[in-house]
DNA sequence: ACTAAAAATACAAACGATTGCATTTATGAT
DNA sequence: ATCATAAATGCAATCGTTTGTATTTTTAGT
């Protein structure tokens, strides 16, 4: 039966079946108008009978390509994020989902990196054609020289001064401010800033925070401005910390929905009502937003959309085209409760 | 300046600095014992200062052999989950550092997959060494086709019977009778079971729901068992459903957190409160289940280690070993408030 | 010094595809 | 039929490693 004829691995042998040579079987599998379109079709229904199966090393070989992209969770050690935050892993899947349509596959590069510049010595660099770095931690001087290789690359992050390398990423002041606007808007006074400032992102949304005070006319109160990590560990105690010392506080911007959703619990703990007496909103918006009780106002960035234009550009970059940066839209998703209406 | 000489990018041009042989490059490089100890130190120093990177591809070519494993998420359509959900990406991530420890990169497969089979004939399929499931949706039969093929594989799952694959998977039998048992330890008498029993792993939990039902001598109510798929979109509704028809329940049983957190948004909606009115308990132990609130009581699997453990008995195969399945110890969080003490 | 054995190095054949160019076969106009 | 031209196919070089075997060099015992 031919059906379980041996599987033919090599197109030497496919060749041989057909009765042609091996650069006919070449071009006929790969489409090549110079073969005969009758030929073309034998060959490739004796492929799919003999079940072959071209050799993706010998091709990546061959062409010195491999159809992947590897891409970069930057993780702040300090900050001790893992590869299951949230965000991270959110727009790993937007940007799988991207390349996929791209014909191309992703590599995952979830070791934490001290220095960047590592990766230059690595398998994965070797092995992609091509790098998605997500976030900036504090290693914009490292990837700015990393720009310097030859390597097709693209960081998700925001437009820091003096960078050579592409980056696409959410508007972080006007999402600092939206958040911070809303919470003045609702009658607060007294906003709690939760975010490390000494990040690149957070210290937009700072700004944004600032400019929307003084827009109101509210003085800052810098004993208000918290720098916690993104994930949710510190945020409690923070809170606690603030409340122990008597600071008082109606409002909370948080610098991501963990930080949030931490703090919200810590508020809870302490016997104070949110919203009514404080008012938090977080930032991302990932899924578990909309469902937490109560439910998460939240700043969200396209997580989806940056996703596709990250790799959008690093096509472009891989085709030799020269690319310009990418701010995304941000927007306030205003839900009931944790921030009231 | 040595420093700014060319980059050296084939062993050919490191051989002729360095006054050798090619085979003898590549034996100094790979420690070839066969190689003068001085040698091989010069041309260790030469690549570096020259900046050698051997080519990845052609190393791949030569070997047959990637060191690159897939990971395919295994998404049941029906059920509509993406690969944003918490469980899989943790998951991914636990694999992920397990496989760095053995020298392995990880491609990502995320494309959903009306059949398994398909992968066979992808990119995916051919560049890696191996692959492992990350669930087995409803293929199991297509999951002993595809045993059949030479490639490594594993699954995370349960141990269906006949079959031909090896499966690492957490006791959800035990897990389900553990979550039972507390609620109804805690005087729980009509208690909801959420989770799709058409999937293997949820009928499995069923079963131990059952287990401890008969053990308390609890009769079963059938209307208290709700399909559902795992991600929350649906669980409000189902419980919104149960208290329009009346039913009337004082505890769940939930196949994941996100069921549990949506089931208890939904109940609190509705006026009742979590846990004096219903308990709840829920599944995967995900980062947020400490920090809600009420914070989650759930079954944890241990998901570090079944990363670890998929990928040592990946590793096994790639090697040649004939491997054996496992099943991991299941254990209950027991937290204060949605499942009370 | 000579030589046998050991150590170090070099040679050359793979691995399986693509592709420029040479060659064969088919087409059509005379 | 013949021949110029176009269409289809085949030939052979190439991509950068590893590795079995052949060769050269070193070592050490006499």
């Amino acid at each position: 039966m031919a059906k379980s004829s041996p599987r033919l691995t090599k197109m030497e042998e496919l060749a041989k079946v057909a009765g042609v040579s091996v650069s006919t079987v070449s071009r006929a599998l790969a489409g090549n108008p110079l073969i005969n379109a009758k030929t073309r079709a034998r060959i490739v229904d004796l492929a799919a009978k003999h079940n072959y199966q071209i050799n993706e090393n010998a091709l990546n070989f061959r062409l010195q390509k491999t159809n992947v992209i590897a891409v970069v969770l930057m993780l702040d050690v300090k900050s001790e994020q893992h590869t299951s935050d949230m965000f991270f892993l959110e727009m790993l899947g937007a940007i799988a989902d991207a390349l996929s349509v791209q014909n191309y596959d992703l590599l995952l590069a979830n070791s934490p990196m001290t220095n960047v510049l590592d990766i230059h010595n690595s398998r994965i660099f070797r092995q992609s054609d091509g790098i998605v770095f997500i976030g900036q931690g504090n290693q914009h001087k490292q990837l700015n020289e990393f720009s310097d290789l030859d390597k097709p690359m693209v960081v998700w992050g925001s437009n820091l001064p003096d960078r050579r390398y592409c980056t696409v990423g959410a508007d972080n002041v006007v999402g600092g401010y939206l958040a911070t606007k809303h919470l003045l808007n609702l009658g607060r006074k007294h906003i709690v800033f939760m975010g490390d400032i000494n990040m690149p992102e957070p210290k937009q949304r700072f700004e944004g925070y600032l400019k929307a005070l003084k827009e109101k006319g509210v003085k800052f109160d810098k004993r208000l401005q918290i720098d916690v990590p993104f994930e949710m560990s510190h945020a409690s105690e923070a809170i606690n910390d603030l409340l122990q010392q008597k600071i008082s506080f109606d409002g909370a911007v948080c610098c991501s929905d963990l930080i949030a959703l931490s703090a919200i619990a810590a508020l809870t703990e302490s016997g104070l009502r949110v919203p009514e007496d404080v008012a938090v909103v977080g930032y991302d918006d990932i899924a578990l937003a909309g469902y937490s009780s109560p439910s998460l106002t939240t700043v969200r960035q396209n997580i989806v959309q940056g996703g596709r234009i990250l790799v959008q550009k690093l096509m472009a970059q891989i085709n030799g085209d020269t690319v310009t940066d990418s701010v995304l839209k941000t927007e306030l998703i205003v839900r009931r409760s944790s921030g009231a209406w």
